[in-house]
RNA sequence: GGGGCCGUAGCUCAAUGGUUAGAGCAGGGGACUCAUAAUCCCUUGGUUGUGAGUUCGAUCCUCACCGGCCCUACCA
C-alpha cells in the first residue's frame, strides 16, 4: 500500500497564528485529504516550536515560566487549525518528553559518529538586539537594525560538521532530482551547498529554555536543532523504529521558501551524520504578499497591514472556512509566491462559488424540480459531459499529485463550465416532462456528483453539503477515489430539495 | 556588502530553445431567462522589465542594468 507522510515546520509560538501560517497548514491538509481520499495511508504531522530565546523572553514578559506561555501559544494554534478543519493526525509540541528523547538520540548518534566537536564561536554581537552578526551580514561593523557598533564576543558551543557534507549532498541531489520541489527552489539550495558549507554552531550556554546537551549539560540545543527533529520524533525515531522505516522513506516536508536552507541543507545533512537517508521530499512555497488593498471594517487598521496581522479566524468568519481554504489553494501556485488581497477572495468567491458551483446546483435542483416533480433522474452512460468529466478526473488527478492544488481545482472548475454550458445547450427548462429532460438533468447531477468528489480535499464541508443535497448517502469521501470518480454512477429515484444557496453572493 | 529567486495581457496566474505566448477575472458585443441580477456564445487586449550577446531561431541560455522579494545564527 501506498504511504504519503506530510509535515507542515513545527510554528514557533512566539508568534500568533496568521494567513501565512493557514497558508502551509491549509495546503498541507489538502494534500492529506487528497492521499487519504485515494487510500494511500497517510499520516499528516503539524505542531508548535517551544523553545529558544524568544520564547522564554516572551514568557517573561507575560510573567509566565516558558512552558505555561508555549501552553497558552500552542493552543492558539490547535484552535485556528480546528476552525480551518486541519486533519492533523498528530500535533507535535518540542515540549513534549517524546521530543526530548528523539532529540537527545538523534544528536547523541551525530555524536557518536564524530559529527559533533566543541569550539569557540567568535561573533559581532548587538547588545540592543541581544544577538550575533556575520561580518557579511553586519553594515560596516555596525548593527544593521540599531547602527551600533558591534562587539566581538565569544561563546563556547558545540558545533555540527556540516562542511563534511559538501559533496554527499550534492550526490543526493543529483541522484534525488525531485529532492527540492519547485525546481528553481531546488537550484537556490544546490547553489548554496556549491558555495561551500561551513560547520555551524547547534548549541548554546547563554539560555537554559532548550533541550539539553546529553553529554554537556552546561548546553542546551539551538532551537532549529531541536526543531528539525520533530520529524523524526512523531514517527517514533529511537523509540519504534520500525515505523521510522516505514513513514520515513515517504516523507514530504511542506516548508516556506524563508527555511529552504535549513530543510534543504542543513536536515538531510544532519539525517546522514546520524547514519538516516533523508526526507524524500521537500516542498517548498512561496509568501502570500499583501498589496495596498482596502480592508473590511473587521480588519481595519490604520496604514499599511502585513499579512501577520491577520488572524485566520477574522476571515473565516467573515467569509466562512472553505471559502477561504478554496481561496488559499486555488490562487497562487504553490511555489511562487502570491497576492493576497480581500477583493480577490471576494471575485472568487463570487465567479468560482457563488456562481459556478453554487448556482450550478441550484439550477439543477430547481429544474428537477419544475420537471421532473423534484426526482432524481439517472444519468445517461454515453452523455457528451462524460468526456468532461473523464478530463476534469484525469488532470485534476494530475494536479494534486504533483502537489499542485491550483491545477487541481482548475480542472475541476472546467467540469463545472461545461456543465453550465451542457444546460445551456439542451434548456431541460423548456423541455416537456420526459424521458429527454431527465437524461439531461441526471447527467447535470452526475457531473455535480464527480465535482463534489473533486472538491472534496479543499472544502471538504461544501462537498459534503453537496454530496447530500443531491441525495446520497454516507460520506462524500466514504470510499477511495477510484471507485468514487468514474461516469455513470450517480443513482436517482429519490425526492431532492433546493434549498437555501450554497454560497450567497457578497456585495462588493 | 555577499549569495539566490522572481519580473509574461488592466488584474491574478499558466506555458515552452522553434509554427499565430495561454486561462480566469475585468472590458466590449450577442443569446437565454431554469438559477444566487446567475449562465452560455463571440470578442478587444501582450515588440513576455530594459539593453546587449550566443543561436538558423529566445519569452525561455549568457552578461549588464532597473524593480520586487528571500537568505546571510533562531520569521509560513
Amino acid at each position: 500500500m501506498a504511504r504519503f507522510y506530510i509535515t507542515t515546520p513545527i510554528f514557533y509560538v512566539n508568534d500568533a497564528p496568521h494567513v501565512g501560517h493557514a497558508y502551509c497548514a491549509v495546503n498541507a491538509d489538502a494534500m492529506a485529504r487528497w492521499h487519504r481520499l485515494n487510500g494511500d495511508e497517510t499520516k499528516f504531522l503539524t505542531g508548535t516550536d517551544e523553545h529558544g530565546q524568544k520564547v522564554a523572553e516572551a514568557a517573561e514578559k507575560n510573567s509566565l515560566e516558558p512552558l505555561a506561555w508555549a501552553d497558552q501559544t500552542s493552543k492558539r494554534f490547535r484552535d485556528a487549525w480546528d476552525t480551518l478543519n486541519i486533519s492533523y493526525d498528530d500535533f507535535i509540541r518540542t515540549t513534549e518528553p517524546r521530543h526530548y528523547e528523539t532529540v537527545q538520540k538523534f544528536l547523541t548518534k551525530v555524536y557518536e559518529n564524530g559529527y559533533i566537536y566543541k569550539d569557540v564561536y567568535r561573533g559581532l554581537y548587538c547588545v540592543s538586539c541581544e544577538d550575533y552578526y556575520t561580518e557579511e551580514s553586519a553594515d560596516a561593523g555596525k548593527c544593521p537594525i540599531h547602527a551600533k557598533v558591534l562587539t566581538e564576543m565569544e561563546e563556547e558551543n558545540w558545533f555540527f560538521k556540516l562542511s563534511a557534507f559538501e559533496d554527499k549532498l550534492l550526490e543526493y541531489y543529483d541522484a534525488h532530482p525531485d529532492f527540492v520541489t519547485p525546481h528553481t527552489k531546488r537550484n537556490e539550495a544546490y547553489s548554496f551547498i556549491k558555495g561551500g558549507l561551513k560547520d555551524i554552531s547547534i548549541t548554546r550556554t547563554s539560555i537554559k529554555w532548550g533541550i539539553p546537551v546529553p553529554w554537556d549539560d552546561k548546553h542546551v540545543f539551538y532551537v532549529w536543532y531541536d526543531a528539525l527533529i520533530n520529524y523524526l520524533t512523531a514517527i517514533g525515531y529511537g523509540r519504534a523504529d520500525d515505523e521510522v522505516e516505514k513513514w520515513w522513506p515517504h516523507s514530504h516536508h511542506l516548508i516556506g521558501k524563508e527555511i529552504i536552507r535549513f530543510h534543504g541543507v542543513w536536515w538531510p545533512a544532519m539525517c546522514m551524520a546520524a547514519g538516516l537517508e533523508p526526507v524524500s521530499h521537500v516542498q517548498v512555497h512561496g509568501w502570500l504578499l499583501v498589496g495596498g488593498q482596502k480592508l473590511s471594517k473587521t480588519m481595519a487598521a490604520e496604514g499599511s497591514v502585513r499579512l501577520s496581522d491577520i488572524a485566520p479566524v477574522q476571515l473565516t468568519t467573515e467569509f466562512g472556512v472553505d471559502p477561504i481554504r478554496y481561496y488559499l489553494l486555488r490562487e497562487t501556485s504553490l511555489g511562487n509566491d502570491g497576492d493576497f488581497s480581500l477583493e480577490g477572495i471576494t471575485a472568487r468567491y463570487n465567479t468560482d462559488l457563488a456562481n459556478n458551483l453554487g448556482n450550478l446546483v441550484a439550477r439543477v435542483a430547481a429544474v428537477v424540480g419544475s420537471k421532473c416533480e423534484g426526482v432524481a433522474p439517472n444519468p445517461y452512460l454515453n452523455s457528451t459531459l462524460r468526456q468532461s468529466a473523464e478530463t476534469a478526473i484525469r488532470e485534476a488527478s494530475e494536479g494534486w499529485n504533483r502537489f499542485s492544488p491550483q491545477a487541481g481545482l482548475e480542472a475541476t472548475w472546467g467540469l463545472i463550465g461545461d456543465t453550465n454550458a451542457y444546460l445551456e445547450t439542451h434548456a431541460p427548462w423548456k423541455m416537456e416532462p420526459g424521458e429527454e429532460v431527465e437524461v439531461v438533468l441526471g447527467d447535470a447531477l452526475e457531473a455535480i456528483r464527480i465535482v463534489a468528489v473533486l472538491i472534496s480535499p479543499a472544502m471538504p464541508s461544501v462537498a459534503q453539503e453537496i454530496w447530500q443535497r443531491i441525495g446520497l448517502e454516507g460520506q462524500v469521501a466514504g470510499e477511495l477515489f477510484a471507485a468514487r470518480a468514474s461516469w455513470g454512477q450517480f443513482q436517482g429515484g429519490h425526492q431532492i430539495e433546493k434549498g437555501t444557496p450554497l454560497f450567497p453572493r457578497i456585495a462588493e
